[in-house]
DNA sequence: CTGTTAGCGCATTCAT
DNA sequence: ATGAATGCGCTAACAG
């Protein structure tokens, strides 16, 4: 039924050897046989069979590509980014030569999902992995994925991070690209500090995430380094990185601290949420409150959000290269890359009184 | 080096058939000796040889889904809730079951990357493939995606269209899921229409795209419907499906024919572009211009933006539930889904005069 | 219910 | 530069 690689042979007058060596292209072969060979596989329309070749060959020309949430263009972004790194130009004919499989998989934030798709792509010998968005906090998860990248390491898969903090005490990973999530969360509460705000709001991601973490801490350092204290946790709320999050945080945070003058959200998404919360009670943005998410979505200029700028473009190819072996990892494997405070309209100096 | 399936069985003292049957579950199995084999597996710590496996099965457990463009939440929203449908709760140990491997592909809308995923996810012997978004409507094109599925088909893939029309002369679709682009464009016009609009520009998405012409169907059906003549093809500029081109599309528009009194746009972001463009030439919204999307996505309500809801989500697990065969087909292969007319503030009716 | 036997289609030694 | 032979790890008939 099905096109074999021994039928192109047959019919190009050379052995299977042959036909591999030209398919592959990893061998010298005479043009005028290379020739003869691509001129069968087209006559017969072949498409190789990728698991007998990576079953002989012990790799797979499978690349994941692992997201949070792939309807969030944060991540989505980030992997349009390194799958156009990774799956290559094409040769404009869908023949197919030499390419990657870039596949992104999509693990909604749960930690068994990640560790499922971790155990499906060792399963098909995959030849590298990206690994994107925030890591969960908890040990044994933790312990279960240091665990798991070590055998796909070992196993020859080049794994990266990309917005995603460094693994303690491991060397399975090639490179670890995050981004200064602290920083950016200092940068912004200063620049709300300076307008001359003192109580401010803080819409937080999930617990035991480190991106919320981060941008949590930075947002407390920055209070604590102007000398002021918040009412312990009462400014803080925590929530899932979605829009009705940031609906719902707001409007607890109004009831219980109405003298609230900004509020800082987790990201962008959350904060339009927030926006969309803060009108609903009657208040004016900037004038009555500040509003600032982080990210810097395509949408939060529309939205004329004051955020924090990551490149989540620039950060997904590079990881893209890093898996492909295309760059050099950073010294020490690891990089930090720099948040940008972006000001719009919706952050202002606060009503005096 | 590796473990295998036959070091598992040595282990559990039975054959290396009785492994493959445990593992894969479509066969009976005596409890006792399946529970010795677990242990085994979990004592070496065994992963299962996908390539091996296909090989000898002539079946893989990939699951692709092909999008135009992944940085797009109109795609990453069908395509979570396909993979939803398809991926499998997991067992929450991340040990991964008879799993499918459900991967994102992003085409980028190039017709070319396309075909080669196309090949790709062929070599793997996908096991089922859904097909996001509209299609080119290229002969040559149309052609060769023809043949290709009907190969793919015929080597077992279940493909399913999903927000696209359905495939002329094929068989080798299960299941098309077709969105009302032109219902939806026409009774968003209509909308316009009965508010008192004469003079509407029309923001298109890119030139030979179904989901392009459709919509701009609907929208001349409803302005020779009410009798109104627009100037010919004036009042029509054709771009991307992004917000840059919604943003240049409509200040080409404005100066060109100053007098229009509403901008209707290819989708919700190029409206936000749109949006954008209207405020910085010193128009307010809806005052003195209308502006509508297309999609409802999750920001328009943020942006108050008059659109046609489309049920991203429910057609995307309906897909995924196709391709798995979870869900009967509809009627002929093909089904209709509902646009909604979703009106919000960035539409109202013109000024008089 | 379980074991034995044969390939699946290709990449890769070795030869030549 | 090319051909012949071997085995990758697993599943799917068959037996039993």
């Amino acid at each position: 039924m099905t096109v074999t690689l021994a039928d192109v042979a047959a019919r190009a007058r050379v052995s299977p050897a042959t036909v591999s060596r030209v398919l592959n292209g990893n061998y010298p072969v005479a043009t005028s046989t290379r020739e003869r060979v691509l001129r069968a596989v087209d006559d017969l329309d072949y498409v190789l069979n990728g698991p007998a070749s990576s079953l002989a060959a012990a790799t797979s020309d499978l690349v994941g590509i692992l997201v949070n949430d792939i309807a969030d263009p944060f991540f989505g972004i980030m992997a349009g980014a390194a799958q156009s790194e990774i799956g290559g130009p094409g040769d404009g004919t869908g023949r197919a030569g030499g390419e990657k499989l870039a596949v992104v998989c999509n693990t909604g934030g749960s930690p068994e999902r990640e560790l499922t798709y971790l155990t499906l792509l060792q399963r098909q010998r995959a030849a590298a992995l990206v690994l994107t968005g925030g890591a969960l906090e908890d040990s044994a998860h933790q312990a279960a994925m240091t665990a798991k990248l070590a055998k796909l390491a070992d196993a020859g898969t080049r794994i990266v991070f990309c917005g995603r903090p460094p693994l303690p005490d491991s060397d399975a990973v090639v490179a670890s690209l995050a981004f200064d999530n602290r920083g950016g969360g200092r940068v912004l509460t200063e620049h709300l500090l300076g307008l001359g705000h003192r109580r401010i709001g803080y819409v937080a991601g999930p617990l035991e995430r480190t991106t919320t973490r981060h941008r949590l801490e930075g947002h407390r350092e920055a209070l604590e380094a102007a000398g002021v204290h918040g009412d312990g946790e009462s400014l803080t709320v925590h929530g899932p990185y979605d829009r009705g999050s940031g609906y719902d945080a707001t409007l607890e945070l109004l009831r219980r601290q109405p003298g609230v003058t900004a509020i800082v959200a987790a990201n962008d998404t959350v904060a339009l949420g927030a926006c969309a919360a803060v009108r609903e009670r009657g208040l004016r943005i900037p004038e009555d409150v500040s509003v600032a998410g982080f990210d810097d979505l395509p949408f939060s200029v529309d939205a004329g959000l004051t955020t924090v700028r990551l490149p989540l473009f620039d950060a997904g190819a590079r990881a893209g290269r890093l898996a492909m072996g295309k760059e050099e990892p950073p010294p020490g494997g690891i990089a930090t890359i720099p948040a940008e405070l972006t000001v719009r309209g919706s952050t202002a100096a606060p009503r005096v009184g």
